[in-house]
DNA sequence: CAATAGGAATGGTCGAACCATTTAACGGAA
DNA sequence: TTCCGTTAAATGGTTCGACCATTCCTATTG
């Protein structure tokens, strides 16, 4: 299955062997690779160059290691997260301020919304408005549940990355919405009228996407996004 | 500098501890590390697991290792390229679509070219018009010249992303960019017609930048960007 | 039959040694 | 003095062998 394995860094070749190999299809998600012991006589190499080769794989997404007998490296299904890990790191190497990143947010919420108004089907439709119920009893319980409220908004968001259908909105989203949450319970004291008035964006963003129409869509969830910009950019300056 | 190194994977510690020396601005870039077998000791390990370490840091990024007296680890400015590979890898995983990462692309140039109108300074625009005479000379030279018209094309879109002021957009049309990029030579086939239509988009989009008319420049910068993904799409189905 | 103890497979770690590359220092020749 | 080639040292890359920790399977025992 791999022939030996030369170059200047021999772990480097055993990386692209690996990742041709499952690239390729010859190697599917879920496979299990041989041990390492296994391994390291068919590269003809050493253990340790070989692990070097696996952490590489492992920390591009491709591979996950498990414990123990019946254990070793597994064949992972898709590394989105690898993308959106890199632009974690990326975002807080490069210290993106709040408001940069609030600014570059509300593109993206608006784009999304409105591809996903074009694009979302009835059973879309019918798990935002399921989403919806839920964030509005969150909403009716009070000011003391806003992280739960919070926490559906997030979903909601999710959803309409999802409907888009196209992975790039999926990984960016996450990624900043991930590390503009970091501020949230920072800058936010919320207000019960914040909750209203936010239930009240999911609600028309929703109806218009239900609607499928997308600019309406997309100056709802730019105005919703907006709307938390401002509450944090009263605060601070960065 | 460092404490010893204690977790069930040893080098993940050593991996978190390298990590947030770079990210909290105690090693900055161009910084080298210590040695191999200095670090060893600090992080009173082995040099097999620390290697693991520096592999993983080297895959982030974060590093860059050299060889021979003098050499080591460095390290590096800007993790752009972890997003860029990520990227990639999904591209060849078949996880993302040329048509998906052309989407994307359209948004990213719409929203960059309507906030650059909004924020183009008075050496921003002459910086624009300069590229703009280039970008005349090439088309004008014919379509044997469309490898350097393509150049100047990339150059416009970034100094558009850097009048933005937001680092965001820079690295996001930056890594979009540069894996959309493989795509062109490969499915392109230039004609004269071509550079004169793209010319002329460029054209539109600097005066509507020119003129701080921001949803004139969102629409011009969007159709410049759907005639690449148009032609693209023509030719493939994937 | 169930609970438990033991063994085997596998990843994780360690230490010492050697190889390959690169830089700098040294020394001889022009 | 200056220049070039040799040499030595520092550093990453590789190898081998050993041992530990975890996990699962199996056999033993109540």
């Amino acid at each position: 299955m791999f022939r030996a394995a030369k170059q200047n860094r021999i772990f480097q070749d055993v990386v692209e062997q690996i990742e041709g190999a499952i690239l390729s299809g010859q190697l599917q998600a879920g496979d299990t690779l041989p041990s390492e012991r296994d391994l390291k006589d068919m590269f003809q190499t050493s253990r340790g160059t070989l692990r070097e080769a696996l952490r590489v794989l492992e920390q591009k997404g491709l591979i996950e290691i498990k414990l123990g007998v019946g254990g070793g490296s597994v064949v992972k299904a898709a590394p989105l997260e690898q993308v959106c890990n890199g632009l974690d790191l990326l975002i807080r190497f490069q210290k993106i301020s709040l408001r940069h990143l609030a600014e570059f947010r509300e593109d993206v919420e608006s784009a999304v919304a409105a591809l996903a108004a074009r694009r979302a089907a009835s059973n879309d439709i019918r798990k935002l408005e399921d989403l919806l119920e839920d964030a509005r009893g969150y909403r009716d319980l009070g000011v003391d549940y806003w992280r739960e409220f919070v926490d559906v908004d997030k979903r909601i968001h999710q959803a309409l990355a999802h409907i888009t259908g196209n992975p790039m909105y999926i990984v960016v989203h996450q990624a900043v919405h991930d590390n503009i949450q970091r501020y949230y319970e920072q800058f936010l004291p919320w207000t019960s009228e914040m909750l209203q008035e936010n239930y009240q964006d999911l609600c028309d963003i929703v109806q218009a996407v239900k609607e499928g129409r997308n600019d309406a869509a997309r100056v709802k969830a730019h105005r919703h996004v907006q709307r938390f910009s401002d509450y944090m950019g009263s605060r601070i300056d960065a």
